[in-house]
DNA sequence: TTTATATGATTAAACGTTTAATCAAGGAGT
DNA sequence: ACTCCTTGATTAAACGTTTAATCATATAAA
């Protein structure tokens, strides 16, 4: 219920509340010095009485928490679960705790979290913005405070955050490269929403992949949806039972979850993967890998993500110049089954 | 880099510090009142200035910080992930932060960790400890000392802690219930650590089912070993190459991942599942329903979980009355295609 | 003997809040 | 004209730290 304080202490061994702190400290040579004997005794009742320093009383006076906030959209998703653990891990051996709080990508819970992360006096934030633009004054805001902030995974072009993203465009590019390779020329694309870099990035692979192999663009066969498998699975669907799926060598969906769901309306209509039909995702779930046909996706580094995050934020932090101020990270092709017949 | 604090805006309206703060904490009639217009005033002044309060200002007053403790082992498992998404979401909705830590199944850094936490003066503390007997007096320690402690997906038998627990007997009796429904007499059981109550429980099940379809208990079948794919690939083979493999007609993993490596060494070795030999995990891994032999295993309800530790916590913190100590929530049998098949 | 320095400490202010106690002034009741 | 309440505020202490400035004593140097 109640700690122990340094005046607990100090009364303990009849020296000044100064004095104690000093000692537990360490840190000799504040032009304060502490005899063996007193300094050896203040330790002794210290451990004795589990004194446990209150952080937050420390931090008024230094200015400084060691405690950093992570905000992201949802840490079921394979992704951020991976750089969460990753950057946790990085923090706590540098001495920084981790606040975590989750947006579900809505821009409202977005704000309000990142509120009383401030409030909390974080020493840095990293967060995953929410898909839209309605915090980016916010992020202005607190990044012109003089807080350090970094953005991770999502970006908004023309605005100048620090920020880590992988190169999705890359990314798709080599995916798509792939599966023209693999004799497929039409290729149906069911996409996330276009306003979201996410989105846009891989539809960019997929654009230059196909202009490089000289095949014409079709806007017919991109296909707006959403990010989750009923969303695959229903688009698969409706393309199925309008017959245009005949015209299709394969499809894509923009992460694996869609891919997933593409799958299962395939299957369910007796198509044979990738026998009849190539598919493809993104991302390397942790399933992708042992579905009942392989997948072949485009994996995230993400413990690359999180190394690089971490070294932008403490070299922002610590105030050091930084050379790039938006770091993209490469992702490579996981080639299986699901586009490779052999 | 520096925040505005009450004293600014106390300065611009030319009030107190107690009036603002009154205003801002918007709790009328604590014997103190403010007008009406300097009401207003201060609250587009604090609106312009983009104030936000120093919350470890405040707890240094009021003793409270609304933020709570995780420790767990590691986020990557999908339990603690889905525990954790959901303890989070309670606990925003109820106004509460959430400092996240892991201890990676060691007990030093656990220690180390429980230390900031403590540090921080958290509101309360959540906590799967790490296998291993080593902090149980610190938990004594800091739960006597009144801090709200709840244990969660492991306690220590014998104490008594807080605690919110699936109920891994019952999962598993079920688990191997049906296995022996299925006319398998002699199934080895690649367990973990027998000395951690995940493994404990888990065998435990096992030697029920048996007991009651009067099988008798064969040691040799019950094969200590970690809890990683490798660890069941491994063993799964030396079953193999010793021959011991004909002897059984099911093999079970202590949890999904060595299930999977079951699965791979027995897939090796040309041994098909269901028809040859019969398979089962436990926890439900997200690859598991999607493994080109689908996995029977057993799901431990993480968001149940973390309800009733929320719950429990709250119950604690606010000083009420608290019905069990240790809450069980039991599981539940997902049957699939390595055991079933039909 | 006097002065300077080294040693081991103390004092006091500051950090940003909350909150109990107090105060001043105006109006109502007698 | 006096007391009493109401309204709208202020003062001051407290919370647990850190840290700059200062102090007292003993010892070494002159």
């Amino acid at each position: 219920m109640s700690y122990v304080t340094l005046e607990d202490i100090a009364r303990q061994v009849h020296k000044s509340v100064a004095t104690v702190s000093q000692v537990l400290n360490g840190k000799d040579g504040n032009g304060i010095r502490v005899g063996k004997e007193t300094r050896e005794k203040i330790l002794k009742v210290s451990r004795e009485l589990n004194y446990r320093p209150n952080y937050n009383a420390r931090q008024l006076v230094t200015k400084g928490t060691k405690v950093i906030g992570l905000l992201i959209p949802d840490i079921m998703q394979m992704f951020f679960n991976e750089v969460t653990y990753h950057l946790s891990r990085r923090l706590s051996t540098a001495g920084y705790d981790l606040l975590l709080a989750h947006s579900y990508e809505d821009p409202v819970p977005e704000k309000r979290e990142i509120e009383t992360i401030l409030s909390r006096r974080v020493d840095g934030i990293v967060v995953a913005p929410a898909c839209g633009k309605e915090n980016i004054p916010l992020f202005k805001e607190i990044s012109d405070s003089g807080v350090p902030l970094v953005l991770m995974d999502r970006y908004f072009s023309g605005e100048s955050f620090y920020s880590v993203t992988t190169d999705d465009v890359q990314g798709s590019y080599e995916l798509f490269k792939h599966i023209v390779s693999r004799g497929a020329g039409r290729i149906a694309f069911i996409s996330g929403n276009p306003d979201t870099s996410v989105t846009m990035e891989r539809l960019e692979g997929y654009r230059l992949a196909l202009e490089e192999a000289g095949i014409p663009y079709r806007g017919d066969l991109v296909i707006k949806s959403g990010y989750f498998q009923k969303d695959g699975y229903e688009r698969a669907k409706t393309l199925i039972q309008s017959g245009k799926i005949q015209e299709c060598d394969a499809v894509s969906g923009v992460n694996d979850s869609v891919a997933l769901g593409i799958l299962e309306a395939l299957w369910e209509a007796g198509l044979k993967v990738p026998e009849d039909i190539l598919v493809s995702g993104y991302g390397d779930e942790r399933f992708s890998g042992y579905l009942g046909c392989p997948l072949t996706t485009v994996r995230q580094p993400a413990s690359e993500v999180a190394d690089r995050t971490y070294s932008l934020l403490m070299d922002v932090i610590k105030g050091r110049d930084v050379l790039t101020k938006d770091i993209k990270v490469s992702c490579s092709l996981r080639i299986r089954e699901s586009t490779d017949g052999s």
